[in-house]
Parts: C-alpha cells; structure tokens; sequence
DNA sequence: TTGATTCCCATGTTTTCCCATGTCATTGAT
DNA sequence: ATCAATGACATGGGAAAACATGGGAATCAA
C-alpha cells in the first residue's frame, strides 16, 4: 500500500494550464482514490484557500474523506468548523489526472497563487503542495525559522525525540 | 458514487431568473436525485426559510430525504419538530436543472435574498448555498476574525484537532 | 390580453480529448 | 564497451465537446 508523497520538482505549465505531476506522486493518487480502476483516471482534491493562502494544497480522495469526517464531528454552527468547511468544501476543486500524467490548473489557480509557466511541487506527507517556484524560495517558512534556532550542528532528527512539538 | 459539492463561484442571473449551475455540482445533483435517469432533469430541494435566512440553502434529494427522516423521528408536536417542519417542508420548493445546465431562481426567491444580476454558489458539503455576492462578503465576518486572530504563520488545519469550537 | 414561465435554438468561450514529438534512462545485443 | 531498440515521461497542438449566456417563439395562468 502506497500512501505518502515524496519528493519535489519543478514542472512547466502549458499556454492551457496544463502541468504534468510528479511520476512518483501519480502512485499515491490512485491509491488514494478508493473509485479508481484500471482504465479509469485517478482524481484527488485541491484545496486553494482565501487570499491568505499563497499555495495550493492536494489531497487525495481518502485523506479528504478523512477531513470531512473530522469536520463532521465538529459543532454545527461553530466558527471553526465554519471557517473550515468554507475552507475545505467551498476554496477547494476535486481534479483528475488525466492518461498522460498531467492535471489542468483553472486559470482562476494559477491567478491566485500568480503562477504562470512553472509550477513547483513539494510533497508533504499525505499531501503535497504547489507554488509559485519564486514564492516558494522567498516563504522563509516556519521549517527555516525552526532550523535556524537549533543550536548550530545540532542533528535536525533529534526533533524526532522531542516528540509533541510545541 | 459522487457526494459532495465542492467549489464555489459567481454566475450571472439573465432578466428571466435562470442561473447556470456551477458545473461540477451537476454530477452531484444528478447522483442525489433517484428519480434521475438518462434523458430526464435532475430535480432538487431550494430552503429559503423565513425573512432571517439571507441566502438559499439546495439539497440534492437524498440529502432532503435523510433530514426529513430525521424530522420524523422527532417528538409529534414537539416544538424544535414544528419548527423544522415549517423551515424545511413549507419554507422550501423543488427546482429543477434544465438541459442547459440552468434553473430558474423564482423572482419571489431573489427578492427574499436581494438577489439581481449576479449568485454566488459556495458548497458546503452535501449542500450548496447561493448568495446575493454583497451579503455573503459582509457575512463572512466571524470567520475571518477568526482567521485573523490565529498567529502569523500559523495553519489552518490546527482548528481540526483543536476539535470543540466555542 | 398580458405578463410570466417554459421550451428551443444560437453563439462565443473554455475545457477536454486525442494524437504527436522529443528526451532521457534502461536493456540487450553485438 | 558501444549502439540501437524500448519505454516512461514531459510537453505541445488541433479538433471536438462542454459550458455560460442570451434571445425569441410557444405556452400558461389569471
């Protein structure tokens, strides 16, 4: 069973929005979308967010399914689960790889996160990521801030150990 | 077996009150109405409530049906089932999805929301809501607020372990 | 009759589908 | 070891299908 994305690259986006995903992510898609079948193309979520999000963010069928569940069991009404499902449900599309390997990006994406002929791809576990490739070297993430802080040749898997985070 | 909406977006509304549907959520209608069939028009539930609902809430069928199933095992006179009942059987009609992709928003319904030259749709799950654009910006507010008040940097998807909301 | 509602058709645009090409790494034969 | 065949992959382009939207004729209801 095939479950976690790895990697990252850069790909270019065609004059249609088209890109090719990552070969090894392409894996993870289909298994991760419980109504694929031989023949049939894998499809998977792309969360785009409101303006405060400069990333798109994919998920496969299965982990947005657990998304949803987990939201469902939040209180109705409440302003977490409200600003989640506008999140989730609403800034989101479901997308399809097609038989060569490529997704298309809505010219309302690419506008968003102001993408225009190449698209950088990080994976992130269960998701992975799309940015600007720019954006991306200039976000000093909160992973630099982190290393940054360590002590200078500390060994970054002792933050395996820590555990919890804080 | 396609579920749930997703994505959001403004159509325009012509002098006649028709609407075209955001195309993705057809499917979805479509798979909710058990009526349906090759060659027939996908039908589903408009709630427009009473004066304080500011936006129409669609159900496909099958979701309609699950809440009336609800409503019915609630206590006979009981209160919250009256109250319901009025909302959700008398404050509501069927709507039908043409050929063209479109339904017609009666002009009783886009008075009731204010509504003129243009909807936006916002999924929500196994609902979709249409809004005046205006009145859904203005009402977003607590849910930006909340957004707001969390740390720089900090990511959204926190709220989901965070769990109970206040 | 008159205004509203439904049905049918029309059009410009966007998206999807299908096919094609070039590159690169791997395999196998000489 | 060298070179050609093989196959996965990245990328492009044209044609076909889907979509958003508008307008008129036909139909209904009062």
């Amino acid at each position: 069973m095939v479950r976690r994305f790895r990697g990252e690259g850069v790909q270019k986006i065609d004059a249609k929005g088209r890109v090719s995903i990552p070969a090894n992510y392409r894996a993870v898609l289909r298994d991760g979308d419980p109504a694929w079948s031989e023949g049939k193309l894998p499809e998977f979520i792309i969360v785009y967010g409101d303006h405060r999000r400069d990333f798109l963010e994919c998920f496969t069928i299965d982990a947005a399914n657990e998304v949803d569940e987990k939201i469902a069991r939040m209180p109705r009404g409440s302003r977490q689960r409200r600003a989640l499902e506008k999140l989730f449900n609403g800034q989101s599309l479901p997308a399809t790889v097609d038989d060569t390997g490529r997704i298309v990006l809505p010219a309302k994406l690419r506008q968003k996160i102001g993408i225009e002929t190449e698209a950088y791809f990080i994976a992130m576990g269960d998701t992975f990521q799309v940015w600007k490739p720019e954006t991306f070297e200039a976000s000093d993430g909160p992973v630099e801030e982190l290393l940054d802080a360590m002590p200078a040749g500390a060994d970054i898997w002792t933050l395996l150990e820590d555990g919890e985070g804080e």
